[in-house]
DNA sequence: CTGCATCCCAGCCGATACTG
DNA sequence: CAGTATCGGCTGGGATGCAG
């Protein structure tokens, strides 16, 4: 059995909910996926999250943080240097976003087919 | 290869982030995930999907619908009866949510005792 | 029962300017 | 370079009332 009996998302009272709200976000998924790589530092992380602006990165960043999905190492330098890497409970949800990741880009093309078919017939 | 080259949801004007967006959602999986159980209809779905607003399933579904992911059936009925079913494309995204909602509730405990120490520690 | 229209608030998100 | 602070626009999302 693979069906979790203790918690229910679909409850609104389940404290998972609020785990879910922030993992089912398209920053939270860009971001994690971005880090699949390895560990990144701050600019480099930006960068590959391509339009992604400063304060939502590091609010980002630090709500994964505060999650126990992302380690945040700092370094004592000039200029500074602050690096990011999922941590071992961040990489077990890298495969699940990655998937949506995946998914929104094998099929797209369908998905834009379907718009687009829905718009014409209104 | 499992890598998509002709999309990349990384990549500000890739039309797959708009995609990713959309079901890169609390609703969205929500709803999808309510869905898996096969065709219902407004009401109950309303029901199953606890503390959700008629406006934001409305609007939910609507989306859905438009990205070829639900099919919309109208029973010209008194009082009006509307069911609601995942698409052949909407069921490959079902395990994608799933796994999302099924992370969630298998790690809350380990995000909620995350989240205490994050925020003890300031 | 379903869903549209309206109003309205809270939070997300972007742009800019400033600090260590 | 990384992060904070602030401001303001936009949208998500809730409540209510009405129509088919």
């Amino acid at each position: 059995m693979t069906h979790n009996r203790t918690f229910d998302v679909l409850t609104a009272t389940c404290p998972s909910r609020t785990s879910l709200a922030r993992i089912a976000n398209k920053w939270t998924a860009m971001v994690v996926i971005a880090l699949s790589s390895g560990r990144m530092r701050f600019g480099d992380l930006r960068a590959k999250v391509d339009g992604i602006s400063g304060k939502v990165l590091t609010d980002t960043l630090r709500d994964l943080e505060r999650d126990g999905l992302v380690t945040r190492h700092v370094y004592a330098e000039v200029p500074p240097r602050v690096e990011y890497e999922l941590t071992a409970l961040g990489h077990t949800l890298q495969k699940p976003l990655r998937a949506l990741g995946d998914w929104a880009e094998e099929h797209i093309t369908e998905v834009l087919a379907a718009r687009e078919s829905y718009d014409i017939r209104r």
